[in-house]
DNA sequence: CATTATTCCTATTGACTCGATAGGGTATTG
DNA sequence: CAATACCCTATCGAGTCAATAGGAATAATG
Protein backbone atom coordinates (compact mmCIF):
# COMPACT_ATOMS: atom_id res chain seq x y z
CA UNK A 1 0.00 0.00 0.00
CA UNK A 2 1.27 3.53 -0.71
CA UNK A 3 0.59 5.84 1.87
CA UNK A 4 -1.12 8.76 2.36
CA UNK A 5 1.94 11.14 1.72
CA UNK A 6 2.22 9.80 -1.74
CA UNK A 7 -1.61 10.31 -2.73
CA UNK A 8 -1.41 13.84 -1.59
CA UNK A 9 1.76 14.01 -3.59
CA UNK A 10 0.56 13.12 -6.68
CA UNK A 11 -2.46 14.94 -6.66
CA UNK A 12 -0.57 17.97 -5.91
CA UNK A 13 2.17 17.85 -8.48
CA UNK A 14 -1.05 16.80 -11.27
CA UNK A 15 -2.28 20.38 -10.58
CA UNK A 16 1.08 22.22 -10.79
CA UNK A 17 1.66 19.80 -14.04
CA UNK A 18 -1.99 21.32 -15.42
CA UNK A 19 -0.74 25.10 -15.18
CA UNK A 20 0.85 26.89 -18.28
CA UNK A 21 4.59 25.96 -17.28
CA UNK A 22 6.42 27.56 -14.85
CA UNK A 23 3.65 29.49 -13.03
CA UNK A 24 3.91 29.34 -9.49
CA UNK A 25 1.01 27.99 -7.62
CA UNK A 26 1.05 28.50 -3.84
CA UNK A 27 0.85 25.99 -1.11
CA UNK A 28 -2.53 27.13 0.30
CA UNK A 29 -4.18 27.14 -2.84
CA UNK A 30 -2.99 23.64 -3.64
CA UNK A 31 -4.10 22.21 -0.31
CA UNK A 32 -7.46 23.63 -0.85
CA UNK A 33 -8.32 22.72 -4.28
CA UNK A 34 -6.85 19.19 -3.55
CA UNK A 35 -8.34 19.11 -0.28
CA UNK A 36 -4.78 18.54 1.60
CA UNK A 37 -3.59 19.55 5.25
CA UNK A 38 -1.99 22.67 4.49
CA UNK A 39 0.91 21.76 7.02
CA UNK A 40 1.43 18.61 5.77
CA UNK A 41 1.25 19.31 1.82
CA UNK A 42 4.35 22.14 2.89
CA UNK A 43 6.81 19.04 4.47
CA UNK A 44 5.70 17.01 1.33
CA UNK A 45 6.74 20.14 -1.37
CA UNK A 46 9.90 20.50 0.43
CA UNK A 47 10.60 16.96 0.21
CA UNK A 48 9.49 16.81 -3.60
CA UNK A 49 12.04 20.28 -3.62
CA UNK A 50 15.15 18.42 -2.80
CA UNK A 51 15.56 15.90 -6.03
CA UNK A 52 13.87 18.83 -8.07
CA UNK A 53 10.45 17.53 -8.86
CA UNK A 54 9.55 20.86 -8.06
CA UNK A 55 10.83 24.36 -7.87
CA UNK A 56 10.01 27.08 -5.19
CA UNK A 57 9.81 30.36 -5.03
CA UNK A 58 9.80 32.41 -2.06
CA UNK A 59 8.47 35.45 -0.75
CA UNK A 60 5.17 37.57 -2.09
CA UNK A 61 3.66 36.18 -5.04
CA UNK A 62 5.75 32.85 -4.19
CA UNK A 63 4.45 29.32 -4.42
CA UNK A 64 5.71 25.81 -6.07
CA UNK A 65 5.87 25.11 -9.94
CA UNK A 66 7.42 21.74 -11.81
CA UNK A 67 10.65 21.54 -11.72
CA UNK A 68 11.47 20.11 -14.65
CA UNK A 69 8.85 19.09 -17.98
CA UNK A 70 5.92 17.46 -16.73
CA UNK A 71 6.93 14.27 -19.18
CA UNK A 72 9.71 13.81 -17.25
CA UNK A 73 8.28 12.99 -14.00
CA UNK A 74 7.05 9.25 -14.07
CA UNK A 75 4.90 7.96 -11.10
CA UNK A 76 7.75 6.13 -10.37
CA UNK A 77 9.86 8.78 -9.33
CA UNK A 78 7.16 10.38 -7.18
CA UNK A 79 6.41 7.26 -5.30
CA UNK A 80 10.22 6.02 -4.87
CA UNK A 81 10.40 9.86 -2.93
CA UNK A 82 7.38 9.54 -0.80
CA UNK A 83 7.27 6.12 -0.41
CA UNK A 84 10.97 4.47 -0.97
CA UNK A 85 11.63 1.92 -3.25
CA UNK A 86 9.15 -0.11 -5.30
CA UNK A 87 10.83 -3.10 -4.81
CA UNK A 88 8.82 -6.00 -2.60
CA UNK A 89 11.87 -6.79 -0.51
CA UNK A 90 15.32 -4.70 -0.38
CA UNK A 91 17.59 -7.10 -2.02
CA UNK A 92 15.41 -6.69 -4.99
CA UNK A 93 15.62 -2.98 -5.09
CA UNK A 94 17.76 -1.40 -7.75
CA UNK A 95 17.90 2.10 -6.29
CA UNK A 96 18.31 0.90 -2.60
CA UNK A 97 19.63 -2.45 -2.63
CA UNK A 98 19.74 -4.11 0.85
CA UNK A 99 21.02 -7.62 1.61
CA UNK A 100 18.43 -9.45 3.75
CA UNK A 101 19.80 -10.26 6.92
CA UNK A 102 19.17 -13.59 7.29
CA UNK A 103 19.69 -14.80 3.47
CA UNK A 104 22.04 -17.88 2.78
CA UNK A 105 22.28 -17.77 -1.00
CA UNK A 106 20.55 -14.80 -2.40
CA UNK A 107 21.65 -16.42 -6.04
CA UNK A 108 19.76 -19.43 -5.12
CA UNK A 109 16.46 -17.71 -2.98
CA UNK A 110 13.57 -18.54 -4.45
CA UNK A 111 11.63 -16.02 -2.69
CA UNK A 112 14.19 -13.26 -4.20
CA UNK A 113 13.48 -14.70 -7.69
CA UNK A 114 9.73 -13.98 -6.91
CA UNK A 115 9.55 -10.58 -5.92
CA UNK A 116 12.36 -9.68 -8.40
CA UNK A 117 9.97 -10.40 -11.16
CA UNK A 118 7.15 -8.51 -9.38
CA UNK A 119 9.52 -5.72 -9.11
CA UNK A 120 10.46 -5.32 -12.35
CA UNK A 121 6.74 -5.44 -14.06
CA UNK A 122 5.56 -2.75 -11.24
CA UNK A 123 8.58 -0.57 -12.20
CA UNK A 124 8.03 -0.82 -15.74
CA UNK A 125 4.48 0.32 -15.41
CA UNK A 126 5.04 3.00 -12.87
CA UNK A 127 8.08 4.37 -15.01
CA UNK A 128 6.00 4.57 -18.32
CA UNK A 129 3.24 6.71 -16.92
CA UNK A 130 4.31 10.88 -16.23
CA UNK A 131 2.61 13.13 -15.37
CA UNK A 132 2.12 15.24 -19.08
CA UNK A 133 0.21 12.10 -20.51
CA UNK A 134 -1.75 11.96 -16.94
CA UNK A 135 -3.27 15.45 -17.65
CA UNK A 136 -3.48 15.11 -21.03
CA UNK A 137 -6.09 11.79 -19.81
CA UNK A 138 -7.50 14.31 -17.63
CA UNK A 139 -8.58 16.89 -19.88
CA UNK A 140 -10.04 13.89 -22.18
CA UNK A 141 -11.94 12.76 -19.70
CA UNK A 142 -13.20 16.19 -18.40
CA UNK A 143 -12.21 15.89 -15.16
CA UNK A 144 -10.25 19.10 -15.50
CA UNK B 1 8.09 -3.76 1.44
CA UNK B 2 6.84 -6.91 2.47
CA UNK B 3 7.06 -8.04 6.32
CA UNK B 4 9.55 -10.46 8.16
CA UNK B 5 6.78 -12.35 8.79
CA UNK B 6 6.02 -12.76 5.14
CA UNK B 7 9.37 -13.94 4.89
CA UNK B 8 8.96 -16.45 7.48
CA UNK B 9 5.93 -17.74 6.41
CA UNK B 10 7.28 -18.24 2.78
CA UNK B 11 10.34 -19.97 4.40
CA UNK B 12 8.72 -22.34 6.45
CA UNK B 13 6.43 -23.35 4.10
CA UNK B 14 8.81 -24.30 1.54
CA UNK B 15 10.22 -26.51 3.95
CA UNK B 16 6.98 -28.10 4.67
CA UNK B 17 6.31 -28.45 0.89
CA UNK B 18 10.46 -30.24 0.55
CA UNK B 19 9.03 -32.93 3.38
CA UNK B 20 7.27 -36.11 2.18
CA UNK B 21 3.32 -35.09 1.70
CA UNK B 22 1.53 -35.16 5.28
CA UNK B 23 4.79 -35.91 6.70
CA UNK B 24 4.39 -33.28 9.89
CA UNK B 25 7.38 -31.55 11.11
CA UNK B 26 7.67 -29.74 14.65
CA UNK B 27 7.64 -25.86 15.26
CA UNK B 28 10.64 -25.88 17.33
CA UNK B 29 12.43 -27.93 14.01
CA UNK B 30 11.26 -25.53 11.79
CA UNK B 31 12.18 -22.71 13.99
CA UNK B 32 15.89 -24.14 14.53
CA UNK B 33 16.75 -24.99 10.63
CA UNK B 34 14.99 -21.83 9.33
CA UNK B 35 16.33 -19.80 11.62
CA UNK B 36 12.90 -18.24 12.88
CA UNK B 37 12.03 -16.89 16.62
CA UNK B 38 10.29 -19.94 17.67
CA UNK B 39 7.23 -18.15 19.24
CA UNK B 40 6.87 -15.30 16.21
CA UNK B 41 6.62 -18.62 14.14
CA UNK B 42 4.05 -20.33 16.03
CA UNK B 43 1.83 -16.84 15.42
CA UNK B 44 2.26 -17.10 12.18
CA UNK B 45 1.89 -21.03 11.54
CA UNK B 46 -1.75 -20.37 13.28
CA UNK B 47 -2.56 -17.67 11.17
CA UNK B 48 -1.76 -20.04 7.74
CA UNK B 49 -3.94 -22.64 9.93
CA UNK B 50 -7.20 -20.45 9.67
CA UNK B 51 -7.26 -20.26 5.78
CA UNK B 52 -5.77 -23.86 5.24
CA UNK B 53 -2.75 -23.17 3.58
CA UNK B 54 -1.46 -25.60 6.64
CA UNK B 55 -2.77 -28.33 9.26
CA UNK B 56 -1.71 -29.08 12.77
CA UNK B 57 -1.42 -32.16 14.68
CA UNK B 58 -1.38 -31.99 18.27
CA UNK B 59 0.06 -33.74 21.21
CA UNK B 60 3.40 -36.07 20.93
CA UNK B 61 5.00 -36.47 17.42
CA UNK B 62 2.73 -33.90 16.28
CA UNK B 63 3.59 -30.66 13.88
CA UNK B 64 2.37 -28.75 10.77
CA UNK B 65 2.29 -30.39 7.18
CA UNK B 66 0.96 -28.42 4.19
CA UNK B 67 -3.00 -28.00 4.38
CA UNK B 68 -3.25 -28.61 0.68
CA UNK B 69 -1.21 -29.96 -2.27
CA UNK B 70 1.75 -27.32 -2.86
CA UNK B 71 1.46 -26.80 -6.41
CA UNK B 72 -1.84 -25.05 -5.07
CA UNK B 73 -0.21 -23.08 -2.84
CA UNK B 74 1.13 -20.05 -4.45
CA UNK B 75 3.29 -17.05 -3.12
CA UNK B 76 0.35 -14.68 -3.74
CA UNK B 77 -1.75 -16.34 -1.72
CA UNK B 78 0.94 -16.34 1.64
CA UNK B 79 1.45 -13.15 1.31
CA UNK B 80 -2.21 -11.98 1.16
CA UNK B 81 -2.26 -13.71 4.62
CA UNK B 82 0.50 -12.32 6.41
CA UNK B 83 0.74 -8.63 4.76
CA UNK B 84 -2.72 -8.32 3.51
CA UNK B 85 -4.06 -6.89 0.32
CA UNK B 86 -0.97 -6.97 -2.88
CA UNK B 87 -2.48 -3.44 -4.46
CA UNK B 88 -0.56 -0.28 -4.01
CA UNK B 89 -4.18 1.32 -2.72
CA UNK B 90 -7.39 0.05 -1.24
CA UNK B 91 -9.60 0.98 -4.04
CA UNK B 92 -7.29 -1.20 -6.70
CA UNK B 93 -7.46 -4.20 -4.39
CA UNK B 94 -9.31 -6.97 -5.91
CA UNK B 95 -9.65 -9.24 -2.65
CA UNK B 96 -10.34 -6.19 -0.06
CA UNK B 97 -11.63 -3.29 -1.79
CA UNK B 98 -12.47 0.11 -0.22
CA UNK B 99 -12.98 3.30 -1.59
CA UNK B 100 -10.35 5.64 -0.98
CA UNK B 101 -11.66 8.57 2.13
CA UNK B 102 -11.54 11.62 -0.49
CA UNK B 103 -11.56 10.64 -4.26
CA UNK B 104 -13.75 12.38 -6.08
CA UNK B 105 -14.56 10.63 -8.87
CA UNK B 106 -12.97 7.11 -8.80
CA UNK B 107 -13.76 6.42 -12.31
CA UNK B 108 -11.59 9.30 -13.42
CA UNK B 109 -8.73 8.57 -11.37
CA UNK B 110 -5.16 8.52 -13.03
CA UNK B 111 -3.64 7.77 -9.95
CA UNK B 112 -5.72 4.97 -9.78
CA UNK B 113 -5.47 3.59 -13.46
CA UNK B 114 -1.94 3.51 -12.59
CA UNK B 115 -2.18 1.55 -9.34
CA UNK B 116 -4.56 -0.42 -11.35
CA UNK B 117 -2.35 -1.70 -13.86
CA UNK B 118 0.52 -2.12 -11.10
CA UNK B 119 -1.84 -4.22 -9.27
CA UNK B 120 -2.59 -6.74 -12.11
CA UNK B 121 0.58 -7.75 -12.96
CA UNK B 122 2.48 -8.58 -9.89
CA UNK B 123 -0.86 -10.35 -9.17
CA UNK B 124 -0.29 -12.35 -12.19
CA UNK B 125 3.11 -13.05 -11.52
CA UNK B 126 2.90 -13.82 -7.68
CA UNK B 127 -0.42 -16.56 -8.19
CA UNK B 128 1.77 -17.94 -10.68
CA UNK B 129 4.52 -19.07 -8.39
CA UNK B 130 3.62 -21.78 -6.30
CA UNK B 131 5.54 -23.85 -3.33
CA UNK B 132 5.84 -27.02 -5.62
CA UNK B 133 7.36 -25.42 -8.48
CA UNK B 134 9.92 -23.29 -6.04
CA UNK B 135 11.16 -26.59 -4.38
CA UNK B 136 11.73 -28.13 -7.69
CA UNK B 137 13.73 -24.91 -8.54
CA UNK B 138 15.54 -25.45 -5.02
CA UNK B 139 16.19 -29.13 -5.69
CA UNK B 140 17.57 -28.25 -8.92
CA UNK B 141 19.94 -25.63 -8.00
CA UNK B 142 21.40 -28.32 -5.30
CA UNK B 143 20.06 -26.33 -2.81
CA UNK B 144 17.98 -28.35 -0.99
C1' DC C 1 12.16 50.93 3.91
C1' DA C 2 8.64 48.82 6.45
C1' DT C 3 4.91 45.83 5.85
C1' DT C 4 2.99 41.81 4.24
C1' DA C 5 2.85 37.41 2.10
C1' DT C 6 5.00 33.51 1.34
C1' DT C 7 8.21 29.49 1.86
C1' DC C 8 11.37 27.07 5.24
C1' DC C 9 12.84 24.69 9.54
C1' DT C 10 12.33 22.13 13.92
C1' DA C 11 9.68 19.88 17.21
C1' DT C 12 5.84 17.36 18.94
C1' DT C 13 1.72 14.58 19.09
C1' DG C 14 -1.36 10.35 19.18
C1' DA C 15 -2.49 6.30 16.91
C1' DC C 16 -0.97 2.44 14.88
C1' DT C 17 2.07 -1.44 13.19
C1' DC C 18 6.06 -4.62 13.54
C1' DG C 19 8.92 -7.90 15.44
C1' DA C 20 9.51 -10.33 19.33
C1' DT C 21 8.77 -12.40 24.03
C1' DA C 22 6.34 -14.53 28.13
C1' DG C 23 3.39 -17.59 30.50
C1' DG C 24 0.24 -20.67 30.95
C1' DG C 25 -3.96 -23.57 28.80
C1' DT C 26 -5.27 -27.73 26.09
C1' DA C 27 -4.97 -31.82 23.44
C1' DT C 28 -2.59 -36.19 22.17
C1' DT C 29 0.20 -40.12 22.67
C1' DG C 30 3.40 -43.52 24.67
C1' DC D 1 -0.65 -40.07 33.78
C1' DA D 2 3.14 -37.59 32.38
C1' DA D 3 5.63 -35.78 28.71
C1' DT D 4 5.24 -33.44 24.46
C1' DA D 5 3.45 -30.72 21.39
C1' DC D 6 0.16 -26.99 19.69
C1' DC D 7 -3.00 -22.97 21.29
C1' DC D 8 -4.35 -18.47 23.33
C1' DT D 9 -3.82 -13.90 25.42
C1' DA D 10 -1.17 -10.23 26.83
C1' DT D 11 2.58 -7.25 26.65
C1' DC D 12 6.83 -4.77 25.09
C1' DG D 13 9.90 -1.25 22.74
C1' DA D 14 10.90 0.75 18.63
C1' DG D 15 9.52 2.68 14.66
C1' DT D 16 6.32 4.91 11.17
C1' DC D 17 2.30 7.70 9.68
C1' DA D 18 -0.62 11.62 9.47
C1' DA D 19 -1.14 15.79 11.22
C1' DT D 20 -0.28 20.19 13.88
C1' DA D 21 2.22 24.26 15.87
C1' DG D 22 5.20 28.16 16.04
C1' DG D 23 8.26 30.90 14.41
C1' DA D 24 12.57 32.20 11.15
C1' DA D 25 14.05 33.50 6.59
C1' DT D 26 13.04 35.66 2.27
C1' DA D 27 11.02 38.41 -1.36
C1' DA D 28 7.72 41.60 -3.45
C1' DT D 29 5.09 45.81 -2.95
C1' DG D 30 3.19 50.24 -1.42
Amino acid sequence: MISQKSRYALRALLLLAAQEPGKPVQIADIAKQENIPRKFLEAILVELKKPGIVRSHRGRQGGYSLGRAAKDISFADVLRITDGPLALSPCVSVMAYRKCEDCFDESVCVIRKALLAARDSTAQILESRNLAAAVTQLRRAGAI
